[in-house]
DNA sequence: GTCTATACCACGATAGAC
DNA sequence: GTCTATCGTGGTATAGAC
Protein backbone atom coordinates (compact mmCIF):
# COMPACT_ATOMS: atom_id res chain seq x y z
CA UNK A 1 0.00 0.00 0.00
CA UNK A 2 1.32 3.56 -0.74
CA UNK A 3 1.80 5.07 2.33
CA UNK A 4 4.07 8.42 2.70
CA UNK A 5 4.94 8.64 -0.89
CA UNK A 6 2.63 10.58 -3.51
CA UNK A 7 3.70 8.48 -6.09
CA UNK A 8 0.18 6.74 -6.58
CA UNK A 9 -1.10 10.46 -7.19
CA UNK A 10 0.88 11.24 -9.69
CA UNK A 11 0.87 8.20 -11.70
CA UNK A 12 -3.15 9.24 -11.78
CA UNK A 13 -2.47 12.74 -12.63
CA UNK A 14 -0.24 12.00 -14.82
CA UNK A 15 -2.67 9.01 -16.49
CA UNK A 16 -5.38 11.26 -16.36
CA UNK A 17 -3.79 14.37 -18.48
CA UNK A 18 -2.12 11.50 -21.06
CA UNK A 19 -5.56 9.66 -21.78
CA UNK A 20 -7.16 13.16 -22.19
CA UNK A 21 -4.78 13.52 -24.77
CA UNK A 22 -3.86 10.80 -26.41
CA UNK A 23 -6.78 8.18 -25.57
CA UNK A 24 -6.38 5.12 -23.22
CA UNK A 25 -5.42 2.62 -26.21
CA UNK A 26 -2.93 5.24 -27.29
CA UNK A 27 -1.41 5.82 -23.71
CA UNK A 28 1.34 3.33 -22.40
CA UNK A 29 2.43 2.70 -19.59
CA UNK A 30 5.87 3.54 -20.16
CA UNK A 31 4.47 7.17 -20.97
CA UNK A 32 2.68 7.29 -17.65
CA UNK A 33 6.04 6.05 -16.38
CA UNK A 34 7.95 8.52 -17.72
CA UNK A 35 5.46 11.81 -17.24
CA UNK A 36 5.29 10.69 -13.79
CA UNK A 37 8.74 10.11 -13.07
CA UNK A 38 8.52 6.94 -11.83
CA UNK A 39 10.52 3.84 -13.55
CA UNK A 40 8.31 1.76 -15.57
CA UNK A 41 8.26 -1.93 -13.78
CA UNK A 42 7.36 0.56 -10.62
CA UNK A 43 4.15 1.41 -11.96
CA UNK A 44 3.13 -2.61 -11.40
CA UNK A 45 3.58 -1.93 -6.85
CA UNK A 46 0.49 0.37 -7.23
CA UNK A 47 -1.82 -0.81 -10.08
CA UNK A 48 -2.29 -4.39 -10.93
CA UNK A 49 -3.17 -3.66 -14.59
CA UNK A 50 -3.29 -0.74 -16.75
CA UNK A 51 -7.48 -1.45 -16.76
CA UNK A 52 -6.71 -0.48 -13.12
CA UNK A 53 -5.35 3.06 -13.83
CA UNK A 54 -7.96 3.79 -16.32
CA UNK A 55 -9.99 3.07 -13.30
CA UNK A 56 -8.70 4.86 -10.93
CA UNK A 57 -8.53 7.94 -13.32
CA UNK A 58 -12.61 7.97 -13.62
CA UNK A 59 -12.99 7.58 -9.90
CA UNK A 60 -10.46 10.99 -9.70
CA UNK A 61 -12.49 12.27 -12.43
CA UNK A 62 -15.71 11.52 -10.26
CA UNK A 63 -14.06 13.17 -7.44
CA UNK A 64 -13.69 16.16 -9.07
CA UNK A 65 -16.63 16.83 -10.41
CA UNK A 66 -18.21 16.28 -7.51
CA UNK A 67 -16.15 19.08 -5.72
CA UNK A 68 -17.11 21.26 -8.61
CA UNK A 69 -20.80 20.53 -7.77
CA UNK A 70 -20.46 21.42 -4.05
CA UNK A 71 -19.27 24.57 -5.37
CA UNK A 72 -22.33 25.27 -7.76
CA UNK A 73 -24.44 24.39 -5.50
CA UNK A 74 -23.98 27.54 -3.02
CA UNK A 75 -25.64 29.33 -6.09
CA UNK A 76 -28.72 30.22 -4.65
CA UNK A 77 -31.22 28.95 -7.46
CA UNK A 78 -30.96 26.53 -9.86
CA UNK A 79 -30.64 28.68 -12.46
CA UNK A 80 -27.57 30.52 -11.48
CA UNK A 81 -26.19 26.49 -10.35
CA UNK A 82 -26.89 25.64 -14.01
CA UNK A 83 -25.16 29.06 -15.45
CA UNK A 84 -22.30 28.43 -12.71
CA UNK A 85 -21.93 24.56 -14.43
CA UNK A 86 -21.84 26.27 -17.50
CA UNK A 87 -18.51 27.77 -16.64
CA UNK A 88 -16.75 24.35 -16.64
CA UNK A 89 -16.49 24.23 -20.63
CA UNK A 90 -16.03 27.95 -21.06
CA UNK A 91 -13.05 27.47 -18.81
CA UNK A 92 -11.89 23.97 -21.04
CA UNK A 93 -12.66 25.92 -24.15
CA UNK A 94 -8.57 25.65 -25.21
CA UNK A 95 -8.27 21.65 -24.59
CA UNK A 96 -11.50 20.99 -25.34
CA UNK A 97 -10.12 22.19 -28.85
CA UNK A 98 -7.58 20.15 -28.74
CA UNK A 99 -8.66 17.37 -27.41
CA UNK A 100 -12.20 17.27 -26.68
CA UNK A 101 -13.81 16.66 -23.55
CA UNK A 102 -12.12 14.40 -21.06
CA UNK A 103 -14.97 12.77 -20.04
CA UNK A 104 -17.18 11.98 -22.99
CA UNK A 105 -14.25 11.13 -25.28
CA UNK A 106 -13.01 8.48 -22.76
CA UNK A 107 -16.41 7.24 -22.19
CA UNK A 108 -16.94 7.07 -25.97
CA UNK A 109 -13.48 5.48 -26.82
CA UNK A 110 -13.81 2.82 -23.63
CA UNK A 111 -17.89 1.56 -24.78
CA UNK A 112 -16.25 0.55 -28.28
CA UNK A 113 -14.47 -2.33 -25.43
CA UNK A 114 -16.23 -4.75 -23.82
CA UNK A 115 -14.43 -4.10 -20.76
CA UNK A 116 -15.94 -3.15 -17.18
CA UNK A 117 -14.63 0.39 -17.22
CA UNK A 118 -17.10 1.26 -19.90
CA UNK A 119 -19.89 1.02 -17.56
CA UNK A 120 -17.94 3.19 -15.01
CA UNK A 121 -17.30 5.79 -17.41
CA UNK A 122 -20.66 6.04 -18.52
CA UNK A 123 -21.47 6.23 -14.55
CA UNK A 124 -19.22 9.49 -14.72
CA UNK A 125 -21.62 10.73 -17.94
CA UNK A 126 -24.60 9.71 -15.87
CA UNK A 127 -23.43 11.76 -13.22
CA UNK A 128 -23.27 15.21 -15.05
CA UNK A 129 -26.48 14.53 -16.11
CA UNK A 130 -28.07 13.52 -12.93
CA UNK A 131 -27.06 16.73 -11.76
CA UNK A 132 -28.14 18.78 -14.56
CA UNK A 133 -31.58 17.31 -14.38
CA UNK A 134 -32.57 17.90 -11.03
CA UNK A 135 -31.59 21.22 -11.13
CA UNK A 136 -34.16 21.92 -14.28
CA UNK A 137 -36.62 19.80 -11.96
CA UNK A 138 -35.96 22.22 -8.82
CA UNK A 139 -36.70 24.91 -11.59
CA UNK A 140 -40.14 22.98 -11.63
CA UNK A 141 -40.14 21.80 -15.05
CA UNK A 142 -42.15 18.86 -15.96
CA UNK A 143 -39.95 18.09 -18.90
CA UNK A 144 -36.40 18.33 -16.45
CA UNK A 145 -34.91 15.01 -17.66
CA UNK A 146 -35.26 16.10 -21.16
CA UNK A 147 -33.72 19.61 -20.95
CA UNK A 148 -31.13 17.73 -19.15
CA UNK A 149 -30.21 15.73 -21.86
CA UNK A 150 -30.12 18.32 -24.35
CA UNK A 151 -28.18 20.44 -22.35
CA UNK A 152 -25.42 17.58 -21.52
CA UNK A 153 -25.89 16.27 -25.45
CA UNK A 154 -25.35 19.75 -26.86
CA UNK A 155 -22.08 20.36 -24.53
CA UNK A 156 -20.65 16.60 -25.60
CA UNK A 157 -21.27 17.55 -29.19
CA UNK A 158 -20.06 20.80 -29.25
CA UNK A 159 -17.00 19.77 -27.85
CA UNK A 160 -16.76 17.26 -30.83
CA UNK A 161 -16.94 19.22 -33.16
CA UNK A 162 -14.63 22.18 -31.58
CA UNK A 163 -12.58 19.64 -31.66
CA UNK A 164 -12.77 18.27 -34.91
CA UNK A 165 -12.57 22.06 -37.12
CA UNK A 166 -9.77 22.73 -33.86
CA UNK A 167 -11.61 26.28 -33.38
CA UNK A 168 -12.24 27.25 -29.69
CA UNK A 169 -14.42 30.23 -30.47
CA UNK A 170 -17.21 27.72 -31.09
CA UNK A 171 -17.25 26.84 -27.39
CA UNK A 172 -18.02 30.23 -26.85
CA UNK A 173 -20.81 31.01 -29.15
CA UNK A 174 -22.83 27.59 -28.57
CA UNK A 175 -22.45 28.30 -24.54
CA UNK A 176 -23.55 32.11 -24.98
CA UNK A 177 -26.81 30.54 -26.40
CA UNK A 178 -26.74 28.08 -23.94
CA UNK A 179 -26.87 30.99 -21.08
CA UNK A 180 -29.52 32.82 -23.28
CA UNK A 181 -31.76 29.52 -23.56
CA UNK A 182 -31.35 29.43 -20.03
CA UNK A 183 -32.42 32.89 -18.76
CA UNK A 184 -35.28 32.78 -20.77
CA UNK A 185 -36.84 29.38 -19.45
CA UNK B 1 -5.02 -3.63 -59.20
CA UNK B 2 -7.72 -4.53 -58.31
CA UNK B 3 -10.14 -6.28 -61.33
CA UNK B 4 -12.60 -8.50 -61.48
CA UNK B 5 -12.80 -9.57 -57.68
CA UNK B 6 -14.95 -8.09 -55.10
CA UNK B 7 -12.34 -8.41 -52.73
CA UNK B 8 -11.27 -5.32 -52.29
CA UNK B 9 -14.82 -4.48 -51.20
CA UNK B 10 -15.58 -6.72 -48.85
CA UNK B 11 -12.33 -5.73 -47.00
CA UNK B 12 -13.59 -1.99 -46.83
CA UNK B 13 -17.19 -3.01 -46.16
CA UNK B 14 -16.09 -5.26 -43.24
CA UNK B 15 -13.24 -2.78 -41.89
CA UNK B 16 -16.19 -0.12 -42.22
CA UNK B 17 -18.50 -2.18 -39.94
CA UNK B 18 -15.56 -3.56 -37.79
CA UNK B 19 -14.30 0.10 -36.82
CA UNK B 20 -17.84 1.25 -36.07
CA UNK B 21 -18.28 -1.62 -33.61
CA UNK B 22 -14.62 -1.52 -32.08
CA UNK B 23 -13.18 1.35 -33.23
CA UNK B 24 -10.26 1.64 -35.25
CA UNK B 25 -7.36 1.38 -32.59
CA UNK B 26 -8.98 -2.16 -31.09
CA UNK B 27 -9.61 -3.73 -35.00
CA UNK B 28 -7.02 -5.87 -36.06
CA UNK B 29 -6.05 -6.54 -39.55
CA UNK B 30 -6.75 -10.17 -38.47
CA UNK B 31 -10.13 -9.09 -37.40
CA UNK B 32 -10.73 -7.58 -40.90
CA UNK B 33 -9.23 -10.57 -43.07
CA UNK B 34 -11.45 -12.74 -41.10
CA UNK B 35 -15.02 -11.14 -41.57
CA UNK B 36 -14.09 -10.28 -45.21
CA UNK B 37 -13.14 -14.23 -45.88
CA UNK B 38 -9.81 -13.02 -47.48
CA UNK B 39 -6.55 -14.29 -45.96
CA UNK B 40 -4.04 -11.86 -44.16
CA UNK B 41 -1.30 -11.81 -46.32
CA UNK B 42 -3.25 -10.77 -48.65
CA UNK B 43 -4.89 -7.73 -47.44
CA UNK B 44 -1.72 -6.24 -48.49
CA UNK B 45 -2.30 -7.07 -51.83
CA UNK B 46 -4.56 -4.64 -51.75
CA UNK B 47 -3.74 -1.95 -48.90
CA UNK B 48 -0.33 -1.12 -48.33
CA UNK B 49 -0.79 0.10 -44.34
CA UNK B 50 -4.07 -0.17 -42.02
CA UNK B 51 -3.95 3.66 -42.49
CA UNK B 52 -4.84 3.12 -46.08
CA UNK B 53 -7.86 0.72 -45.23
CA UNK B 54 -9.17 3.39 -42.48
CA UNK B 55 -8.68 5.97 -45.33
CA UNK B 56 -10.56 3.96 -47.93
CA UNK B 57 -13.63 3.52 -45.25
CA UNK B 58 -13.87 7.29 -44.72
CA UNK B 59 -13.80 7.81 -48.23
CA UNK B 60 -16.93 5.29 -48.43
CA UNK B 61 -18.98 6.79 -45.51
CA UNK B 62 -18.13 9.95 -47.95
CA UNK B 63 -19.31 8.47 -51.13
CA UNK B 64 -22.46 7.36 -48.77
CA UNK B 65 -23.10 10.58 -47.52
CA UNK B 66 -23.32 12.45 -50.87
CA UNK B 67 -25.62 9.38 -51.96
CA UNK B 68 -27.67 10.24 -49.24
CA UNK B 69 -27.31 13.80 -49.79
CA UNK B 70 -28.58 13.43 -53.67
CA UNK B 71 -31.58 11.60 -52.43
CA UNK B 72 -32.31 14.47 -50.09
CA UNK B 73 -32.10 17.12 -52.61
CA UNK B 74 -35.46 15.41 -53.93
CA UNK B 75 -37.02 17.37 -51.76
CA UNK B 76 -38.60 20.94 -52.85
CA UNK B 77 -37.84 23.08 -49.71
CA UNK B 78 -34.92 23.18 -47.52
CA UNK B 79 -36.68 22.33 -44.22
CA UNK B 80 -37.88 18.92 -45.88
CA UNK B 81 -34.98 18.37 -46.92
CA UNK B 82 -33.07 18.86 -43.65
CA UNK B 83 -35.97 16.91 -42.17
CA UNK B 84 -35.37 14.07 -44.86
CA UNK B 85 -31.67 14.28 -43.24
CA UNK B 86 -32.91 13.25 -39.72
CA UNK B 87 -34.61 10.07 -41.34
CA UNK B 88 -30.57 8.96 -41.15
CA UNK B 89 -30.10 8.83 -37.34
CA UNK B 90 -33.31 8.02 -36.95
CA UNK B 91 -33.18 4.78 -38.78
CA UNK B 92 -29.95 4.18 -37.39
CA UNK B 93 -31.04 4.40 -33.40
CA UNK B 94 -30.59 0.88 -32.70
CA UNK B 95 -26.63 0.85 -34.16
CA UNK B 96 -26.39 4.34 -32.27
CA UNK B 97 -27.19 3.09 -29.15
CA UNK B 98 -24.79 0.05 -29.44
CA UNK B 99 -21.81 1.75 -30.87
CA UNK B 100 -22.70 5.73 -31.37
CA UNK B 101 -22.42 7.68 -34.45
CA UNK B 102 -20.03 5.80 -36.76
CA UNK B 103 -18.72 9.00 -38.22
CA UNK B 104 -18.39 10.69 -34.89
CA UNK B 105 -17.07 8.35 -32.54
CA UNK B 106 -14.04 7.77 -35.38
CA UNK B 107 -13.22 11.17 -35.67
CA UNK B 108 -12.88 11.69 -32.27
CA UNK B 109 -11.14 8.51 -31.72
CA UNK B 110 -8.54 9.50 -34.88
CA UNK B 111 -8.37 13.17 -33.33
CA UNK B 112 -6.49 11.67 -30.34
CA UNK B 113 -3.64 10.17 -32.78
CA UNK B 114 -1.48 12.86 -34.57
CA UNK B 115 -1.93 10.88 -37.62
CA UNK B 116 -3.36 12.58 -41.23
CA UNK B 117 -6.52 10.09 -41.04
CA UNK B 118 -8.00 12.38 -38.21
CA UNK B 119 -7.91 15.13 -40.83
CA UNK B 120 -10.00 13.11 -43.68
CA UNK B 121 -12.20 12.00 -40.56
CA UNK B 122 -13.16 15.67 -40.03
CA UNK B 123 -13.69 17.02 -43.08
CA UNK B 124 -16.25 13.80 -43.28
CA UNK B 125 -17.98 15.75 -40.47
CA UNK B 126 -17.36 18.92 -41.80
CA UNK B 127 -19.00 17.69 -44.80
CA UNK B 128 -22.55 16.92 -42.92
CA UNK B 129 -22.24 20.40 -41.03
CA UNK B 130 -21.59 22.29 -44.70
CA UNK B 131 -24.58 20.41 -46.30
CA UNK B 132 -27.04 21.52 -43.33
CA UNK B 133 -25.86 24.98 -42.72
CA UNK B 134 -26.42 25.32 -46.63
CA UNK B 135 -29.93 24.20 -46.33
CA UNK B 136 -30.32 26.97 -42.94
CA UNK B 137 -28.74 29.89 -45.60
CA UNK B 138 -31.52 28.55 -48.25
CA UNK B 139 -34.25 28.39 -45.44
CA UNK B 140 -32.23 32.47 -45.76
CA UNK B 141 -31.68 32.29 -42.02
CA UNK B 142 -28.86 34.99 -41.29
CA UNK B 143 -27.55 32.58 -38.89
CA UNK B 144 -27.53 29.50 -40.71
CA UNK B 145 -23.78 28.46 -39.63
CA UNK B 146 -24.78 28.51 -36.15
CA UNK B 147 -28.11 26.91 -36.62
CA UNK B 148 -26.36 23.61 -38.71
CA UNK B 149 -23.87 23.82 -35.84
CA UNK B 150 -26.44 23.22 -33.10
CA UNK B 151 -28.24 21.06 -35.51
CA UNK B 152 -25.16 18.50 -35.63
CA UNK B 153 -23.72 19.18 -32.40
CA UNK B 154 -26.92 17.79 -31.31
CA UNK B 155 -26.68 15.18 -33.20
CA UNK B 156 -23.39 13.99 -32.26
CA UNK B 157 -24.26 14.69 -28.47
CA UNK B 158 -27.61 12.65 -28.47
CA UNK B 159 -25.24 9.62 -30.39
CA UNK B 160 -22.68 9.89 -27.41
CA UNK B 161 -25.34 9.63 -24.58
CA UNK B 162 -27.71 7.19 -26.11
CA UNK B 163 -24.47 5.22 -26.57
CA UNK B 164 -23.08 5.59 -23.15
CA UNK B 165 -27.08 5.28 -21.60
CA UNK B 166 -27.27 2.50 -24.36
CA UNK B 167 -30.87 3.47 -24.66
CA UNK B 168 -32.22 3.84 -28.02
CA UNK B 169 -34.86 5.95 -27.19
CA UNK B 170 -33.37 9.01 -26.55
CA UNK B 171 -32.61 8.87 -30.13
CA UNK B 172 -36.60 8.69 -30.72
CA UNK B 173 -37.08 11.63 -28.66
CA UNK B 174 -34.27 14.02 -29.21
CA UNK B 175 -35.29 13.41 -33.01
CA UNK B 176 -38.76 14.60 -32.25
CA UNK B 177 -37.43 17.57 -30.37
CA UNK B 178 -35.82 18.89 -33.37
CA UNK B 179 -38.53 18.20 -35.76
CA UNK B 180 -40.79 20.44 -34.07
CA UNK B 181 -37.97 22.92 -34.04
CA UNK B 182 -37.36 23.00 -37.33
CA UNK B 183 -41.10 22.86 -38.33
CA UNK B 184 -41.52 25.86 -36.18
CA UNK B 185 -38.46 27.64 -37.40
C1' DG C 1 9.23 -0.28 -1.13
C1' DT C 2 12.10 0.65 -5.30
C1' DC C 3 14.06 -0.39 -9.60
C1' DT C 4 16.32 -3.28 -13.66
C1' DA C 5 15.98 -6.63 -16.69
C1' DT C 6 13.35 -9.46 -19.23
C1' DA C 7 9.56 -12.77 -20.48
C1' DC C 8 5.81 -13.04 -23.37
C1' DC C 9 2.48 -11.99 -26.69
C1' DA C 10 -0.22 -9.50 -30.11
C1' DC C 11 -0.18 -7.28 -34.17
C1' DG C 12 1.49 -4.88 -38.37
C1' DA C 13 4.10 -5.97 -42.02
C1' DT C 14 7.05 -8.87 -45.35
C1' DA C 15 9.09 -12.82 -48.01
C1' DG C 16 8.44 -15.82 -51.15
C1' DA C 17 6.16 -20.30 -52.91
C1' DC C 18 2.52 -21.35 -56.01
C1' DG D 1 -3.11 -12.65 -58.08
C1' DT D 2 -3.41 -15.70 -54.02
C1' DC D 3 -1.94 -17.61 -49.80
C1' DT D 4 1.37 -19.50 -45.86
C1' DA D 5 4.69 -18.76 -42.94
C1' DT D 6 7.22 -15.74 -40.39
C1' DC D 7 9.77 -11.58 -38.82
C1' DG D 8 10.25 -7.43 -35.91
C1' DT D 9 8.47 -4.13 -32.90
C1' DG D 10 6.38 -2.46 -29.16
C1' DG D 11 3.68 -2.97 -25.16
C1' DT D 12 1.78 -5.37 -20.85
C1' DA D 13 3.20 -7.68 -17.24
C1' DT D 14 6.56 -10.30 -14.11
C1' DA D 15 10.86 -11.95 -11.69
C1' DG D 16 13.79 -10.97 -8.62
C1' DA D 17 17.96 -8.14 -6.88
C1' DC D 18 18.59 -4.42 -3.77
Amino acid sequence: MPRNSDKHERLVEAAKHLIHQQGFGQTTLADIAEESGVPLGNVYYYFKTKDDIASAVIDEHMREFRALAAEWEKQPDPKRRLLAFLDMPSAMRDTVASHGCPVGSLAQELNKEHSPLAQQADNLLKAHLDWVRKQFRELGRADADDLGLQMIATLQGVSLLCNALRDPVIVDRQIKRLRVWLEAL
